[in-house]
DNA sequence: GCGACAG
DNA sequence: ATCTTGTCGC
């Protein structure tokens, strides 16, 4: 499916995405002794789910409050898939996308760390999807797999063996340097791994203060909604639709990068959140008119439906499904 | 050749 | 990831 050569490039983006990556604390609030995030008050969540043809998928981001959890921002949009999922380049399929859609959301509901559905650091090239993602938005991210994927000599048969050692929900341990197991509700276990700039106590700590289910609500409601988007859309919604951008992220970050370097040699740190401001150029094609960032906002924003005689009672249809599953 | 393989 | 029914329980 994909060429040997792709790979390659591939791996080496993602080595040079893993030297960017921070692996401190870098955050504008804090992972406190006491159980307590203070400075904290919005998590963001990203998920993507496919429809039937595989052609096209749905991204969506939402961003709650903290600690009540509420949703103060949620879109979906939906996207051509250009690259297929092979396992260690998840990023190249999903990334993209999720990168995009955080350039619309407003600076007053940005969330200050953002749940991945995947791995962080606790990748083969220390580079997985929350990791890629993290840098590519500069913003904090956190890593958290259902499954746990084979890096270096840990494997799902070492998880099993850790997993027998967490007997609550709220339980974790490390399974290596960057990555933990946590046992959440219903005797599940995740994995959980820093993406970028969040330590793995801070990663953990935090992923398990969010998770009232069996996984962390901002991935949770992230999943709900962009899988309630491929159902409504079927039966007439219409959704943003995001183009892929031009380059890839890596392609543009080493341009500013190399323009940074040039003006000077700032820290690392500076280098980072002006290349985050920059990271976006890319298109945006018929962007439906309403944004509702308020809590009684529907999960759905339909552009109004002109077209077919169908059209009205699928939108009904729609709604309906919309209301029951809430 | 065979098994492993985030979403 | 996705294809899918009923079922057990608060």
């Amino acid at each position: 499916m994909v060429s040997r050569e792709q790979k390659a490039t591939w791996a080496a983006e993602q080595m040079t995405l893993a030297k960017m990556r921070i692996e401190d604390d870098c955050l504008d609030w804090s992972c406190g002794k006491n159980g307590g995030f203070p400075g904290l008050s919005r998590v963001g969540g990203v998920d993507v789910s496919f429809f039937a043809d595989g052609t096209y998928a749905i991204a969506a981001v939402v961003v709650l409050s903290f600690p009540s959890l509420n949703v103060l921002y949620e879109r979906s949009a939906a996207f051509r898939l250009s690259v297929p999922y092979v396992p260690g380049f998840l990023a190249m399929r999903e990334v993209p996308a999720l990168s995009k859609m955080f350039q619309d959301v407003p600076a007053h509901v940005m969330p200050q760390v953002v749940l991945v559905d995947g791995n962080g650091a606790f990748h083969p090239r220390g580079c997985g999807a929350a990791t890629h993602l993290g840098i590519s938005i500069d913003l904090p991210t956190i890593g958290v797999a259902k499954d746990v994927q084979q890096v270096g000599d840990v494997n799902s048969s070492t998880a099993r063996r850790l997993a027998k050692t967490l007997h609550q929900s709220g339980d974790w341990g490390p399974l290596c340097t960057v990555a933990a197991l946590l046992r959440t509700k219903g005797s599940r276990c995740l994995v959980v791994s820093p993406g970028h700039r969040v330590c793995l106590r801070t990663a953990v700590t935090l992923t398990s203060q969010l998770c009232q289910k069996a996984l962390p609500e901002p991935i949770r409601q992230a999943d709900l909604r962009s899988r309630q988007a491929v159902r409504s859309w079927y039966a007439g919604v219409e959704f943003d639709y995001l183009v892929a951008p031009r380059l890839s992220h890596l392609e543009h970050m080493l341009q500013i990068t190399a323009k940074n370097s040039q003006s000077d040699d700032s820290p690392v740190v500076n280098v980072q959140s002006r290349r985050g401001r920059q990271v976006a150029k890319w298109v945006i094609k018929e962007k439906s008119k309403t944004e509702v960032p308020c809590e009684e906002s529907c999960s759905l924003r339909h552009s109004e439906l002109e077209t077919s005689e169908s059209t009205w009672t699928s939108l009904l249809f729609g709604w309906i499904c919309v209301c029951f599953t809430r």
